[in-house]
Parts: C-alpha cells; sequence; structure tokens
DNA sequence: CGCGGAATTGAAAATACTCAAAATTAGTGG
DNA sequence: CCACTAATTTTGAGTATTTTCAATTCCGCG
C-alpha cells in the first residue's frame, strides 16, 4: 500500500512530495552537506523534508511568515528583498543553485524578508528545529553551516561596500563579475549567461533606476565589452569588466 | 595562594590580565551569555580568555589575522571596515557594549575586515574553537549565538536598504535613530550622547562625504532637531527624527 | 494584429560631490 | 597653563553623476 503510494508519487507530475536526498543532489558540494561523509549525509537527508516546487513570481516564503525552514535550492533562481515600515523596498541578494535561503530568520521566529522565485524553481525544506538536534551530533555540519552564515555575513558586506562607494559603472561591472563567477563556480559559462532578473530588479539591488541600467547595458555594449539580446549576455572583455569591478580601471566617456 | 594571586589582580593595574566573568558582566542580559542559568554561565566563563583592552585608534584585529578568537564588548565603541583590493574603504558598522565582534571570520581562518577602537575599550577574548566544544553542551548558549549572527545579517540588509535606497537626509536620520535606541537599551539617554566617531567616519559609514554630514549636522540644528556640540548630541524632536528615518515625513528647504 | 509590460533613449532637474578656504578643535611640548 | 601646530570640521561655489519625467520602441502573448 505505501509502496504504491511512493511509486506513484515517483512516477506522476507531484514531484513536490518526493523526499530530497542530499546524496544524489549535484548540489551537495556547495550546498549544506559540504564535506560530511556518507553515513552523515544519510543522517542529515533523514530530517530534510519535502522538496517544494515555487512557480515564477512565487514567493517561498515573506516577511513576518512564521520561521520554521530553511531552504536549499536545488535548481531555479530567487531574489530576496528587504521592506521598511514606510514601503522602501531593497533587493539584498539573488540567490541560486546551492546557496541556503532563510537564515536572516533565525534571530526570530519569523522572516524579515521576502524570497521570490525569478523562475519556476526547486527547493529542500530544512526544519530548523531538527537541523539545531543534529547540530550535538555533527560537529562537521555545524560548522559548515556557521561558515554559510558567516560568509552572508561577508557577501552583504560586499554588498554594503559597493553601495557605499562605488559609481554606477563598477556597480554593474561588480555585478556582473559576481554573477560570471558564481555560474562558473556551477560548471556553467563564465561569460554566457541568462540574467533571470528584470532591469528593474537588478537597479534596485544596485542602488540605481532602472533607466541607469538601461543605459549602463548600452554603454558596455557600445564599449564592445559585452553582448545583450534580451537577458541573454555574453561577457567579452571579462578581463576588463573584472578591471572595472575591481576599480583598477575607469570608464573613459568617447 | 590562589586566593592570594587573585585579590593581587584585582587591586593591581594589570586589569588586561583578569579573566573576565559573565556572571558580574553588565552586559550579560545582551552578550552571549543571555538566557543562560548559572550552571551554564560559569562553564562559558571555564572557555573565556583574558580581556584585552585597545586604545583609541589601536586595532583589535585586521583583515587577513587568523581567526581564534570573537570579541564581546565589555566596554567601548568599535568600527569594523571593509576593504576591496583598490583601496576603497567601508565602515560596516559601529559596535558598542555587549556586541560581539569577528563573526565574519568564520567562515575562513581568518578575518575579513578591521575592527579599530573609536576611544580606549575593553573586550573579552572567546577562544571559538573552545566555544564551538560547548555549542555541542550547551543546546541554548548554541541558539543564541545563531540569533546573535543572524541579527547581523538583518542589521546588514537594513544598511543595504539605506544605503540603496535612501536619501541622505534620511539616512542621518536612521543613524541617529538608531544609536539612540541602541543607547536607550543599555540604560543610557536616549536624547543625549556623545558620536564617538568622527563625521568622516558616519560619512564613510552612510555612503556620504564628511562635508555632507557637517551640512546635514547644521540643517538639522537650524531646524531645531537637535543640538549639537562637537561631539556631544542632543536630540531635541526625537519623534521628528524617527519620521524622518521612517520615511513617513520628509525635510522642507526653507 | 493589437495590447500591455518592459526596456530604451533623451532632456531637464536634483542631489550630493569636489575643490577651496576659513574656522574650530585637539594634541603637544615648553 | 598656555601657545603653537596639526587635524578636523564648517561653509561656499561650481560641477558631476544620477534621477526624474516623458516619449518611444521592443517584444511576448492572446
Amino acid at each position: 500500500m505505501s509502496s504504491q503510494v511512493s511509486y506513484v508519487a515517483h512516477s506522476a507530475l507531484n514531484v513536490s512530495a518526493l523526499k530530497a536526498s542530499c546524496a544524489n543532489c549535484s548540489m551537495h558540494q556547495l550546498c549544506l552537506p559540504m564535506g560530511l561523509d556518507d553515513n552523515d549525509i544519510s543522517r542529515l537527508d533523514q530530517i530534510i523534508g519535502r522538496r517544494r516546487r515555487v512557480a515564477r513570481d512565487e514567493s517561498l516564503y515573506r516577511m513576518g511568515d512564521s520561521f520554521q525552514n530553511l531552504y536549499a535550492i536545488r535548481f531555479g533562481h530567487f531574489k530576496t528583498s528587504h521592506m521598511n515600515p514606510s514601503g522602501e523596498q531593497q533587493i539584498t541578494g539573488f540567490q541560486m543553485a546551492g546557496e541556503l535561503l532563510g537564515m536572516d530568520a533565525i534571530s526570530g521566529d519569523h522572516h524579515h524578508c521576502d524570497a521570490i522565485a525569478l523562475e519556476d524553481s526547486e527547493v529542500c525544506e530544512i526544519p530548523f528545529a531538527r537541523l539545531e538536534e543534529l547540530f550535538g551530533h555533527i560537529p562537521t555540519l555545524l560548522r559548515h553551516f556557521h561558515r554559510m552564515m558567516s560568509q552572508e555575513i561577508t557577501r552583504e558586506q560586499s554588498v554594503m561596500l559597493l553601495l557605499g562607494n562605488m559609481r554606477a559603472e563598477q556597480r554593474f561591472a561588480v555585478f556582473l563579475v559576481n554573477l560570471s563567477s558564481r555560474y562558473a563556480a556551477r560548471g556553467y559559462s563564465s561569460t554566457n549567461f541568462q540574467l533571470r532578473m528584470s532591469r528593474e530588479d537588478i537597479g534596485n539591488y544596485l542602488g540605481l533606476t532602472i533607466e541607469s541600467i538601461s543605459r549602463l547595458l548600452s554603454r558596455f555594449k557600445k564599449q564592445g565589452w559585452l553582448k545583450v539580446d534580451k537577458r541573454e549576455v555574453e561577457l567579452i572583455a571579462p578581463a576588463k569588466l573584472k578591471a572595472l569591478a575591481a576599480g583598477t580601471e575607469h570608464y573613459e566617456p568617447i
């Protein structure tokens, strides 16, 4: 009886009922189970909840939702955005496969930001209370979890540097180079990729307007540093973009 | 014998050789031991290293320093600043008593930012490796540690919102209101306090120039919202400042 | 084919910056 | 304790970058 249910689930449309398995997941080298041995991975597998599909523009969680789970992205892309009482919104990050969502919520019992899918995506639900139990038994897991939280702190500090100190052109170069290296780390092309987010989202994230992003794309294109076709990007001069991002070279208007 | 050593230490000049004691520390309600019972506090006390004094303008740690300890501020103020390869610097936060320094370093084996004392200060050294051992035995401690890391993430997201979306005047109001509430939480006046950092530091933190900060202070003073004398500030219209910070009211030039 | 959202482009305006000079404050040594 | 020097802060004027507002254009989708 129960095996039949399981069979149905495997072969049917309702993939979201499937239990996730870290061991088989292509992201396990980047994700929470990084560095765990097979035995510990299976213990982690046992606590991991169902997979959950999130359609494009749908929210994984919203600000104020009660906090139960962290989420590891299996595939797809998300944006997280923070809002203040007067309604101003700031996109605080774009997340891709292997990255963890929800760590901001641990301090309270509810989420402090919205997480919205930029395309049809899938996540693993990680019940935080059960993860905490595991921490006591798998020190490696705890250590890696701390690394991931700490990395998030460092990442945000880099964004603060970007927003506080850089001109539009440098911000945009940093953005492109960052995407490029993250795709490279996942085995994708570092020079050809798709922007999963709108120009408006990019602008909001970088503290610029959509018009500025549009102008920057046009200028970079005119300089021959990249090609753009809708959301498809090809970096033609990645070294130049890296130099711009690092602040070692500057844009000269023509 | 050992009690005499203790006596000498207490009465002598070399306070930095003293072992810290969370139980007696006025900050223990805000700091790492928050919520622990007496028994667990004493276990925490046992792993806490020496106290360390840091003179004004001296560094507690520098970017690239190997990571061994977290630091809890006993008294005094610090700034943390992040630098990119091309030398641009961003102050990512100002920290005061009861706050934890060094959490950004957990992801690697070295610090990712500088921590500089804004005045003569004292911290408790918390050897992170030993803290990790304790986590396995005191779940409450682990939980609170996670809260503190998560709070840091949320705090940084608020700064990103500030830097990405707010005008100079609102940024500065947010800055003042934030200091005000943190002093209030520590039992100090929420309206009268000293700015421990230079105008330049404030400007860097807020993504503005020193001239802008100076002009903002003059404008706020002229509006009758505050008084300033050197670094001494009195908030005269805290409600107005809160409204500016929240974005529910805007500045009208006169 | 036409509608609507998204993106691009241009021109004018605003905000904050840069540069420069003056004023104030802090630090140092006599 | 005072005087001198260096550092920080304030203020002004002109400038630059990015925004705002407006008008098209592009593209996906029914």
